[in-house]
DNA sequence: TCCTAAGCGAGACGGTACGTCTTGTCTTCCA
DNA sequence: TGGAAGACAAGACGTACCGTCTCGCTTAGGA
């Protein structure tokens, strides 16, 4: 016998496709077990028996496909023109949101999970540093650390706004937009030369 | 007899402090309006009268603090040193949650308060779109928006980290590091210099 | 008088006023404190001031009426007949609450009060006891009070059913049937002669 | 018989004698939906998933023993005596009664309930009607009617009389007396001959 | 082919927190 | 200075979910 049976197995995806219609009908934090249950056709204590909570449902297998996007991106990109995104990962992710627009603005949006964004957060986290630790002449952890966060934080950030105040850019319009200040930041939009770093450094201290 | 009695205000006040203090005790998010109860000696119907839950304690008056400080920035770096901090809202934020790193970090991690979080990112974009708007030479509203967002996103999601993680860093330290990727982004970092923003936008779009 | 005695009275008229109002619309029961002061237009310590809660505005000055009329009762029937009721104070009552059915039903019924009813049936009983009292050959206390209450839990039983299934017999019809099974019992009712008491004795002793 | 019945039935029972031990100790009026969970070690919500309120448990089944014992009383007497009791059913509520006088008491006098109250009313009505109507020779419903109200309401001011004032007499002792008053009346107590109904009719029309 | 362990539904249950409601007291203001 | 206004503490109420549990029924794999 299959350590998880074909029943195993149905019933999982039942609560599975069950709970995605109902984050679409109603978000994700409006949801309750019984609402499950109900929808799933599925008696309580199966439900535990499976999974201690709706977050653990939520987050069963579903960000795989996330992790998934993210770890394979490299090629697509670099069959399309001559110079490759700096961030490829994050135009992925732009990608992949935008092709579920309704699900991801039900899972992140006010309603949304603050689970599931912590999760997709530190996926997210970890490829970021991974990429970029190849990249960085010294290691300086302390460095790399920060700027992550930095990047990850923004990132999310502007998906969050872009789902919830439905912005009208398309994914890879987000993502240039995105890529620029990352990489050259918000100097070169401003009028006058910013300050330099030291300067600063010293400002900040005083 | 006074609109609001005196009265009125000591039962807001000691609502007020033993909310504080719980969030200090256990986090904002396992406080029960009961615990808020006991430790304030008010009567259950008494709190309702005041707010209709937990959060509106939080939030009434909470931010006014923050909002204060926000506003009232410019001058104190401008008296230290010959070149300001480019973004001195965030310096100030630096320094106001480090003079208080027990509270705000009960009040934003794992524990907090989405409300909360939610407010102070409005009030921060609020000051940020204020300051960079003036520093704007062409007004491209769209291109604002989102460098805003950007930029108060990287920086709650620095702080956040920062008190979550602990880091051994001052705010002024947080600080640099947080302008320095505002302003430059992280091509300073990078061993090779980054590609041009117009070959990266065609990759995207392909 | 002081002014202050004036002020005293025209809060208490207001209070009962409102109650009598509140009674009608939706029976004692029902009713609220704060109901009374929102329609008296009255501070909630006025109220307390005044009356210990709400049975004792209903009950202050209220039955009054009823304790003058059960007192005065004995002319009237002399001057209509022959022969004048065995209970004129019952005949009395049967008219009274005939010439405010609304305002008793709301008091009396399924949405009325314990109070008044306890207050009534003291008052009742008290009538009762002084009439009977004069017309027991030999005083035997135990067995005066048995028929004292045998006949107001009648009388008051009569009166409630009677405002509450809407019974369409006259006062004097009421009352007559009463007066008939009040001194004669069903016995004149059944189609065989009841066994004599005597007999009923020995068997229920068995 | 299903499981699950067998674990509702001890539920169910559970909160009963919890409930008549509370009757016992503070009188109905003053037990708290909480006084019996805590009593019975039963949930809240278990509470009210079989019943409405205090009210509902108290009804639920409380009195199919009242109208077991109603129904089934005739024989008893019958073997004892030459001549049965009038109303038998009568006799027997006092025995009941008298059987469980703490009990009784407690639901019945002033801490008592208007619902068990109405409620036996209801069962006694039905029950004496039965027993009457049988012996009626001609019918009048209203007739019928009239004296039904007036013989329950009698015995039940009688019964909650001898409790509250815990009269010293046996319950056959109050039975006799009961059945005197309810089959002949006051009249053989009265020192002068009552009126004819005739003109006691009039008078009241008058 | 039967047997047996597991998955399963149904839903009772204890528990916790909620927001509402009503009561009677207490504090403050004002005429 | 005493009456009025209304803030307040107290605490019961009924509702909503939660996660645990007990119980038979079904069912599929190994004997």
């Amino acid at each position: 016998m299959a350590p998880t049976d074909r029943r195993v197995r149905r019933t999982r995806d039942l609560l599975h496709r069950s709970l995605i219609a109902l984050i679409l009908e109603k978000g994700y934090a409006r949801i309750t077990v019984q609402d499950i249950l109900d929808r799933a056709d599925v008696g309580r204590s199966t439900f535990y028996t499976h999974y201690r909570d709706k977050d653990a449902l939520l987050l069963d297998g579903g960000l795989d496909h996330l992790r998934a996007i993210l770890i394979d991106i490299p090629d697509e990109p670099n069959t399309t023109a001559g110079s490759a995104p700096v961030l490829p990962a994050a135009l992925a992710v732009f990608r992949l949101v935008d092709s579920n627009r309704r699900l991801y603005r039900a899972m992140i949006g006010n309603r949304g999970s603050d689970l599931i964004l912590a999760s997709a957060r530190t996926m997210l986290a970890d490829v970021l540093a991974e990429q970029l630790r190849a990249r960085l002449p010294r290691h300086d952890a302390r460095q790399l650390d920060v700027a992550v966060v930095f990047l990850v934080s923004a990132l999310m950030g502007l998906i969050t706004w872009w789902l919830d105040e439905q912005v009208p850019l398309s994914a890879p319009e987000m993502y240039v937009r995105f890529e620029n200040l990352a990489t050259s930041g918000i100097a070169p939009l401003l009028s006058q030369p910013h300050p330099d770093p030291a300067a600063a450094s010293r400002a900040a201290h005083g």
